[in-house]
DNA sequence: TAAAATAAGGATAAAAATATCCTTATTTAG
DNA sequence: CTAAATAAGGATATTTTTATCCTTATTTTA
């Protein structure tokens, strides 16, 4: 469904949502021990979503890290999987015709209309808040473990 | 959404199941040009569909090439993702998690509960045949084109 | 101001997916 | 029975994705 890249992106940003702060800057090693992804990569996808859409903001140095801002949180989800180029999901044809359209649809167009939309209406109703909120609450969970409420 | 792999094996199979049959066999060449795949490649997932599956039936020889059985016709979508090995759709996790199920959902679980069960439903509802007749239809398009009517 | 901590960034490697090519096996037609 | 046509299958190549490592730049603190 989502690539690696796009997996980890959003489990990083999830995380980073729930347990850091401007004044709590989570580091790489935190981050990818926590979310289960391997360190040097999720550094490259974190550079990613802080260059490329602001969604995530850093600083170097001792103290620094990862942290989102408030308007960081309420970006969509959608924000993030566009920062790691992987809007495909919502844009390109079931069968990977490059004509398809409304007016030229694929023989699956039709029905995949409709999951096309609801994964949309997810990817941008649904903000990067929400789903830390979700997690908040215990049931839910990060890196094949459950996160311990604050 | 899906590997090329995958998307070659429904287009190749949706343009089988539409021109070919038992005495009316279908080359490589034609196909792939066809459904503009590259040749060799698809012949590998042909060689997939063939044997792990039964989704196509295939001879060698003069004459021979790649055709439909009336039984293959009637089945799933989903049997061709699976002689492919792309299922995962159907059954991973949006944000990759290993443990992530109906007792300990990922944050995005709920939500993408609805969109799975849609994506299963077109996938195990809809027959090769379907998509074929729709296809031929007219109104609908394999490899950037209409395909004639017959 | 120096040292330490930390992310940024470049270079490279490893793995997986995609693609090509060549040889072999099978089948048919003559 | 032979030759031609065709898919099967193995070996290899290319591209993309995923991953690692090392150096550099920045920031903080002592």
């Amino acid at each position: 469904m989502l690539s690696k890249s796009a997996e980890y992106a959003l489990r990083a940003t999830i995380y980073i949502a729930l347990k850091g702060s401007e004044d709590n800057k989570l580091g790489i090693d935190e981050i990818a021990t926590a979310i289960d992804s391997p360190q040097s990569f999720t550094a490259k996808i974190l550079q990613l979503l802080t260059k490329n859409n602001n969604v995530v903001s850093s600083v170097r140095g001792p103290n620094g890290g990862f942290y989102l801002t408030d308007a960081a949180r309420k970006l969509p989800v959608r924000a993030v999987l566009e920062a790691v180029g992987e809007n495909g999901v919502l844009t390109k044809c079931v069968l990977g015709l490059k004509e398809c359209s409304e007016t030229r649809p694929c023989p699956m167009h039709e029905q995949y209309r409709t999951i096309k939309a609801q994964l949309r209406q997810m990817f941008e109703k649904t903000t990067i808040h929400d789903l830390a909120e979700e997690t908040r609450k215990g049931k839910i969970v990060i890196n094949n473990r459950l996160v311990k409420k604050k």
